[in-house]
DNA sequence: AAACAAATGATTGTTGACAATCTACTAAAC
DNA sequence: GTTTAGTAGATTGTCAACAATCATTTGTTT
């Protein structure tokens, strides 16, 4: 049957969707969550210098919501603003990937303890699935299979832990270690079995409820995870310096 | 002796001092500022509604900055922003602040234990000092004494973790959480004697470099201040209904 | 040829104007 | 008297132009 033709002429259903989304979310959202997807994705690379001008055209909006959209993603952590000079997406230091894990263990940690407590049967059953994917993988050697499994295990928990501060706190800070991990992800995979094995752990302590000790599995997974990366790194070093964090702005 | 008078004739100082802050930050970043010290320090209360043009008007800007700083203001969690509406100072449910709770415990366990193990003398006798005076105010039973030095106590401890992610997510959650306590603190008078024991517990396992000990007297402190803070509000519940924090944009 | 200076082009910072949306008020209908 | 439709005003969302700053290149000097 025909759609109801009214005053205005049919448009494009294209173009009816595109109206329907500006009219719950700001073009300054869109941007923002678009960018945040490319870093986040790797397609913009740390240390890439975000051009206003050139990113509005491609995304066919005006200066305005991009320098907003810009000032979220600083506050994030994702970019960074130099005065005068640009933004750019952050690069994280050693150094600072270092402390981010600590703050990363000590959210995990409670994310342990409160799924422990509050798991749902759905849930639980999600992560051992997730498991069973991971010990494929894990038999495979195979880290770009492995990384996404393993990010979506710990999305899972976070969900599961119900504490929607917390969960929103924890994906800022993963949100900022992925721009570290990336680089050294694919040189990592000799860690993985033990990985799995950390993961399969968790999962039981989760399972038993054992809050204590959900929370300190999940604390040294995270904290294992860091000295892994240290690990790593001594042995080849990193191609090139990183710049520090001060902003000026 | 005279100042040196070049081409541009001798302007007032204070035009001289604006123009010098000018080169070193946006204004944006000093409206976000401005706004953050009002918010934080209650000029601002609650729910109250953020009008572009008249804050523009009152720090003499355009709209431009001050939409920028209200997107990081967003971000930070210190406003909400309801589009086509406005933005307001967010205002904290006892729910959420629940669960902030929660989540700053997590963190001031991670503080105790990094400063039981790295704090400085000079640091160490700032914390008896405030203690000390914590003393004072607590035989007083003096809130408005015993408050701030409560937010300095923390904030020394914080430092002395030398962490610096982990001092600014910490900062992050502290702020949210004073949005709800303002409104109780005059009201928890009566637990200000054993929130000063707890501190003093607390300086003793750091001086005495016993992390776990530290960590989890940190970690109680917390917990158990949301506890008094959950028994005062079911005493006296609070004279509103506070909204959700559901935000469309 | 190297180093400094000036000028040009590109990019960011800021502003004011216009368009879209919401809010509050008025008036008509039931 | 209550409700609903319509309208006027205020507020937010977006855009394009202007000003200030930075980066690069060109030209000059030693």
């Amino acid at each position: 049957m025909p759609r109801a033709k009214l005053l205005p002429p049919d448009l494009p259903s294209a173009h009816d969707a595109a109206i329907a989304v500006l009219r719950e979310h700001s073009l300054t959202t869109l941007v923002q969550r678009e960018l945040e997807r490319q870093i986040v994705s790797g397609e913009l690379e740390a240390g890439a210098k975000l051009n206003e001008a050139e990113i509005a055209g491609e995304l066919r909006v005006s200066r305005g919501p991009v320098r907003e959209a810009f000032r979220a993603l600083d506050q994030s952590g994702l970019v960074r603003t130099e005065k005068n000079r640009g933004v750019f997406v952050r690069q994280v230091s050693l150094e600072e990937a270092y402390e981010i894990y600590e703050v990363r263990a000590a959210l995990d940690g409670l994310i342990g303890r409160l799924a422990a407590k509050r798991i749902q049967p759905a849930s639980l059953q999600r992560l051992r699935d997730i498991v069973k994917r991971m010990h494929v993988a894990s038999r495979a050697l195979d880290p770009k299979a492995y990384f996404p499994l393993n990010i979506e295990f710990h999305e899972v928990l976070g969900e599961a832990a119900g504490n929607h501060a917390l969960l929103v706190n924890y994906q800022r800070i993963v949100n900022e270690l992925n721009l570290y991990r990336r680089e050294v992800i694919s040189r990592s995979a000799g860690s993985i079995p033990a990985s799995t094995k950390d993961h399969e752990a968790i999962v039981n302590a989760v399972a038993k409820g054992d809050e204590e000790l959900a929370g300190r599995l999940l604390f040294e997974h995270v904290i294992s995870g860091r000295e892994r990366l240290h690990r790593v790194l001594h042995e080849t070093p990193p191609s090139r310096a990183r710049d520090g964090r001060k902003v000026t702005t």
